[in-house]
DNA sequence: TTGTATGCGTTATCAG
DNA sequence: CTGATAACGCATACAA
């Protein structure tokens, strides 16, 4: 394959002349630039990035750390990443990790190894600690609540979201209220769990362990939810459900046996994704689109200006009134 | 950030022994061995990747040429080969392309340009002429049939899958059976529209334009679907739909309006997702996950011994007998 | 078993 | 506006 060598002896310039012309750089007579450029159509030329990436020590590309690919509650962030990487010419190189702090490290090495600008944490189970190590090599943007932490994060603040959605469900007269959660990896989901049992006492509750559910991820584990609440003595008159398919699942099943919702089982999700506005389903925005926009400015202006001083950006959340509540 | 000459110094080595050592190479005394890698903990080194790319003319990673990242048709392909990539080692860039011919192209440019060593294309709108010219770079598997190509690919014979599923309709009684297609961009899905129309001609029926549905991609899609069946003077009594979720948001929607599947509808789905198997979706299984296997495997041996033969591998579908014939 | 020297293909530097 | 040359960091043929 030719090189930028070849088609400076061939065009009759020098290399530096070839990679001004390939650059777009200034200073460059009309004259030897087309001669460049007709060479280069010639020999069907095209560059070796490697050799760019070495010696320019950035690839254009950041990675991203996402648990599940196919997870709407992540679908929407990486639109919203997806679409400003366009904007800036940057590649993202989604990375599907399955919360497995191997493959995790993984994409931390890629930056210490060069091999990407920078990182987006979407969701991972790796400590803060781990993280801050990897600050050295390049800027990461989390998309999580961490606290004073040395690297940059967007988030919205769970504690205050899912309580408001509980006190939602409290104002509405709902007395028995159970709970429905994603995987336990993520630092929200046990932000989310101390909100509930908080909600709990601050409104003198009682804690029901059985209404308690963990691992609840796609629709089926809504089908399973309420095969399960259909074995109970004692059902909750109304569910939180940590993610919109999960409620999804559920109500389709719930229609299936015949049960009302809201009036014998209210649902309020969480995420607001499309499917929940097709089912009536009453949400939580937590402005994932808008996660995934605020990441990848935050991650590129760090990129460009050089910037290594971490970032907080608070999203705000939003109650959407539908009709399961 | 120290390189393998610092280590080299420092451990009073060569970089020859420092590269052996890096890459486990044989003949490296164990004393040179440990002294080597002690300066590379007590230095903190990594290598620097753009470099090794570089000299070694690879970079471990292969590109997915994908339309949309979060519709699960494609999910379980990408799952299927997530899974062989890990095995292999390999690195699996995610390109979500939106059917954008420039976003395609962009891909294939990078296999011109090194930077990936192959590329599979789940599915693309580019033409099978301006995908031959780019495996003069790399190996390319396509997820699709495109017959006699320069390219290796993996497919089902959707034009025979489709029928067997029309026939299975048309085994059960059903003879008004209207028709549900996804967007129009690949070609299995005009290979289908033929399947349907010599099927309407081989059983007698009547080709009714208001029965055949396009752009059918999402759940929320099947619900604008059952509006539309409703409005219709004279309904289908059976659809077939390419893609399980669209089939389950109709099923949901019926259900909300009283449509009894299969005695009102039947509904015969093209995917077997998980979630047709909560509906107890009758739908054809046209092995996703296997696809993704297979179309890794190919390009993998490809790479590996720089065998530049196509290959053409096909997958067999079957019908799986729920309750919604 | 080890080291020297060369090359990968490009951009940056600096002198003209 | 142009070009010679150094540098990027590593792997490897070859010599010892």
């Amino acid at each position: 394959m030719a090189n930028i060598k070849e088609i400076a002896r061939m065009a009759g310039v020098s290399v530096t002349t070839v990679s001004r012309v390939l650059n777009n750089h200034p200073y460059v007579s009309e004259v030897k630039r087309t001669a460049v450029l007709n060479t280069i159509e010639k020999l069907n030329y095209s560059r070796n990035m490697n050799a760019v990436h070495l010696i320019t020590g950035r690839t254009q590309a950041i990675a991203v750390i996402i648990p599940y690919i196919n997870l709407f509650y992540f679908s929407l962030i990486i639109e919203g990443l997806a679409q400003e990487a366009l904007l800036a010419q940057y590649r993202l190189i989604l990375c599907q990790t399955d919360y497995q702090p191997e493959e995790e490290i993984k994409v931390l090495e890629m930056l210490r190894n060069k091999e990407i600008d920078g990182v987006v944490i979407v969701s991972t189970s790796i400590s803060s600690e781990v993280i801050e190590e990897y600050t050295a090599y390049g800027p990461i943007v989390v998309c999580q609540d961490r606290g004073n932490c040395q690297f940059s994060s967007v988030y919205i603040e769970h504690y205050s979201a899912f309580r408001s959605g509980l006190q939602y469900l409290n104002d509405k007269g709902y007395r028995r209220i159970g709970y429905c959660e994603g995987r336990q990896h993520g630092s929200s989901s046990s932000i989310r769990q101390i909100a509930f049992r908080d909600f709990l006492n601050a409104t003198g509750q009682p804690y029901r362990e059985e209404w308690m559910i963990y691992d609840c991820v796609t629709e089926e584990d809504g089908v399973r939810v309420l095969h399960h609440l259909l074995e109970m003595k004692q059902r909750p008159d109304a569910l939180i459900i940590s993610g919109d398919h999960v409620a999804a699942g559920l109500i389709i099943e719930a229609w299936k046996h015949g049960i009302q919702i809201p009036e014998d089982l209210a649902i309020i999700g969480f995420d607001n994704q499309p499917i929940g506005r097709t089912l009536g389903l009453t949400t939580i925005d937590n402005q994932l689109s808008e996660m995934g926009t605020t990441a990848f400015r935050i991650i590129y202006d760090q990129i460009q200006n050089n910037n290594r001083h971490p970032v907080h950006h608070k999203l705000e959340y939003r109650i959407i009134e539908r009709s399961t509540v």
